[in-house]
DNA sequence: CTTGACTCTAAAGCTAACTACAGAGTTTAT
DNA sequence: ATAAACTCTGTAGTTAGCTTTAGAGTCAAG
């Protein structure tokens, strides 16, 4: 399969796929006669697995462990696997928690201030973040 | 008072001062006869504003804009003030929300993994992520 | 045979918010 | 007087994950 078709059937830009090999995320194909990538079926597989570990939050170089191991699963452990998924939860749940407070301190302020057509000489918005908050 | 002495007083090292001057988002001072920037106090309220919007959640494009209604309050409403902070609200709402999807997904995934010492070849988690998550 | 679609590489550009560096000049302390 | 500390400018580097560009080569259809 062409770089053109594995694109088309993936959903992921041609430069990207480039790109993934170069970081050594996918495995260099094997070429043509005229240096075209010629890709197993394979290939498709692991794009789906990098996709939907990068949906759930996983990096790029995450994904290129992960799919390390998926690709001689048989040399890793569960516990390995699961340790990096429960790194990752924790990593959310700590990026949710301080979405949470910066929400709960703006909202906070944002509700001190009346938002009407007066000018904003008194806003309660500007005095406070002129505070330290 | 030289950038220096704003750093200390500040917390906000010399070079992002530089930075932040660059950017629009601090007015550049007077100079000092061999060419030292010579801040004046205000400087170190908008230090202080830039802190607060920041930890919020505002880029540093947004805070400059806030700076700038914030020095002419008096030419801008409360509305317009407000405007800006609820869009931050949602943006805040979104990213947690985006993440809160992450994290269900990940954990339902997780939590049918055994996490034993046992090989991955049966591993819940590659299994699935195999597939479309 | 030639036109157009496809692919190649290497390098640079993009966003955000800094951070580091080189080389020169200034100020302060002893 | 001189050494140490401070400041200056301009440029480049950092992270993440791509995207764009330039210029050249390959392939398929009519």
């Amino acid at each position: 399969m062409k770089i053109g078709e594995l694109s088309k059937q993936s959903d992921i830009p041609i430069e990207t796929l480039r790109y993934y090999e170069k970081e050594g995320l996918i495995p260099s194909p094997p070429r043509s006669e005229g240096g075209y990538r010629d890709y197993p079926n394979t290939t498709l597989s692991f794009l789906t697995f990098i996709k939907s570990a990068k949906s759930v939050g996983f990096t790029l170089k995450e994904c290129r462990d992960l799919l390390a191991i998926f690709v001689s699963r048989d040399a890793h452990t569960c516990s390995e696997v699961k340790d990096l998924s429960e790194k990752k939860l924790s990593d959310l749940d700590a990026q949710m928690k301080a979405l949470a407070t910066m929400h709960k301190t703006l909202k906070a302020i944002s509700d001190a201030c009346c938002g009407g057509d007066e000018p904003a000489a008194n806003c309660a918005i500007l005095n406070q973040l002129e505070r330290s908050v």
